[in-house]
DNA sequence: GTAAAATTTTAGATTAGTCTAAAAAATAAT
DNA sequence: ATTATTTTTTAGACTAATCTAAAATTTTAC
């Protein structure tokens, strides 16, 4: 059984290991999680005495396979939340991030499989990442941010790297949404701004934007 | 701004004191917190540092409006919890409680004003208590337990006050829910048990039964 | 390949919430 | 109206999560 902070914890590391792919460095769980290296060190070793990571002095830590399940689980929670905050309470896609990290850390796996049929069974959240189902199993579809594709690409806007909240209002102001249609038109060398079509109306984007919409085929 | 742990203890106090009516002694409290008079006079200092009670020493301590008004939205939260995983998600009426605990800590003003509206603003929840409005208004009705009842009575089922689920499992199988028609046909003396109609159904209950459940005129 | 810089870990303290055991105050009993 | 009992508070200690400052280790640079 995890802490409410050991949850967060384990979540940041299964984010930033790409699903447990590469280990963590301190420095970086530090960054992400807003607090000092020397708590991270502490959390690393109740972490690893409980086995959802390994961990091996001054070159990171790994999620088990045991941790990999828990996190898959802790981010079910916080997307089917997701999905209940937008299709049935009404709010904008952009709002609901603060509201479902609390709400990720009820414990009650019977609310969650409730939620989940009240839902409909949704395979991705309000912002095109998928949802993990019970047994914590993800389809991972290859999601490709949009500076990297060729132009001619046509595809469909899966999710956004970035959630902060200035940029998922822009990106609703010129309807960049998880499942619509995306096209790219042009590349501009001089800045790397890219024109692109968003459910066939026609916009430019800064680099630092098409860094962050990440599209499938 | 309250502490988890501290919205739990002004809830009991809420309660204990019956909404603000009387003086809640230590020993009460540390029984209904499950916890040690020692560590429930610790967390009365800092409930009266944040003003929301006031502490007489070896006396007790009473709500401040400012408490009351704290401790009501906390109510309010968890009503309107119940009341969504009841008639959304489709749980009995006996199984919300422990998940309506830790809903009701969820933090977001926004979220509860749209759930309420999603639910249709409704004014009790599925045990028939009354849930109180954003402003912290809560209608009375009062509610008296059956046993003190007089043969001939005849009302409604408001509220069951214990929430023991072995005692809502069984009201649920004699039919004893919030809202339905309820009449005392008699009372045995020699062990105090009654002789009741509920929704015109005859059933006998014990004294144990008849304390617990709470009707309306 | 050693010195400098960056990173990570340890050591020691702090706060929230809890506990046990002992002291203090209030209530009950004779 | 003293003594005995119960209740409440204080004192001191423990765990989880955090911090700062210093020590240890790794990486980078010349």
């Amino acid at each position: 059984m995890l802490s409410l902070t050991e949850e967060n914890y384990l979540k940041a590391i299964y984010h930033l290991s790409d699903g447990g792919a590469k280990a963590v460095l301190t420095n970086a769980l530090a960054v992400a999680m807003n607090t000092k290296a020397a708590s991270v060190t502490d959390m690393i070793k109740k972490l690893s005495a409980k086995e959802v990571i390994t961990y091996e002095k001054y070159y990171g830590v790994n999620v088990t396979p045991k941790g990999k399940t828990e996190a898959l689980m802790v981010i079910r929670k916080h997307r089917l939340w997701e999905t209940f905050l937008v299709d049935k309470l009404g709010f904008a896609w952009d709002e609901v991030h603060e509201v479902a990290e609390q709400l990720e850390h009820i414990n009650s796996p019977r609310l969650i499989e409730k939620l989940d049929e009240f839902l409909g069974y949704p395979k991705v959240d309000p912002h095109g990442d998928p949802i993990p189902d019970h047994k914590g199993k993800i389809k991972i579809q290859p999601q490709v941010p949009v500076d990297q594709l060729q132009i001619g690409f046509q595809g469909k806007i899966a999710a956004v790297k970035d959630s902060d909240s200035n940029l998922l209002k822009y990106l609703d102001k010129i309807g960049a949404r998880p499942g619509v249609k995306i096209k790219v038109l042009g590349k501009e060398e001089y800045d790397e701004s890219m024109e692109i079509l968003i459910d066939d109306h026609r916009v430019f984007i800064s680099k630092a934007v098409s860094q962050n919409i990440l599209v499938v085929g």
